[in-house]
DNA sequence: CACAAATGTAAATGGTGACTTACGGTAAGT
DNA sequence: ACTTACCGTAAGTCACCATTTACATTTGTG
């Protein structure tokens, strides 16, 4: 039960370039924040947030820590869209189902 | 580029609680509100938001309107999810394979 | 037409979080 | 050892958002 913790910290759009930023390549935290309006303390504490809804890692090399996306938060997000599919649209198709039944039987 | 506001709307615990109870069946406002710690109101602004984010939508019927869960908002969401898929994970398992030939060529 | 039920909306409030500045810590280079 | 570069953390501020109460609106019913 951790994609809610993936999806609110998806929800700042801040993080979500950060994301979009990783998704090109691996990078240290301050070039993540030159390529961002905001300080890189900033960058920083978006980075742990994110590290903790495993959607990146750190990985420690010399003095700067370059940062790349991480699957399991991912996974546990998919896992959660997945089901919602199932349950959901399933449903939905029902429904859509019974309409056509009833309005040409 | 409908995906953020997916997102943020699902930033929001109430908000997830009352997709859940949408999973379960189609309802009201009101029996939506029951079944939640919080008042009607606050449903019905919530409803408004996931409303816009296309993750639910209402059909009127009488004096009430009856909310169901809606695919295209949950559509947006999982192809976001999917892109992320295919270049982030991709870009990982690169890295393992790069890992594993370095330490045992 | 009056009344009740169900819902959306406006305004006010409290709390959470995003951001900045300032500081402390660690690793590499001279 | 001193300095520089890179980063995380603490404290403070400000805006936004979730919630409630009160009101307006629509639909069905007597």
């Amino acid at each position: 039960m951790t994609y809610d913790i993936a999806l609110s910290a998806l929800a700042d759009p801040t993080r979500r370039a950060i994301v979009a930023a990783l998704r090109d390549s691996p990078q240290p935290v301050g070039g993540i924040a030159q390529s961002l309006p905001v300080s890189r303390p900033a960058v920083s504490q978006h980075l742990r947030v994110l590290a903790e809804a495993g959607l990146v890692s750190a990985q420690p090399s010399g003095t700067q820590r370059i940062y790349r996306l991480a699957p399991e938060g991912w996974v546990a997000l998919r896992d959660y869209l997945d089901s919602m599919w199932d349950d959901a649209l399933l449903a939905y198709a029902r429904e859509a189902q019974k309409m056509a039944e009833r309005t040409k039987p």
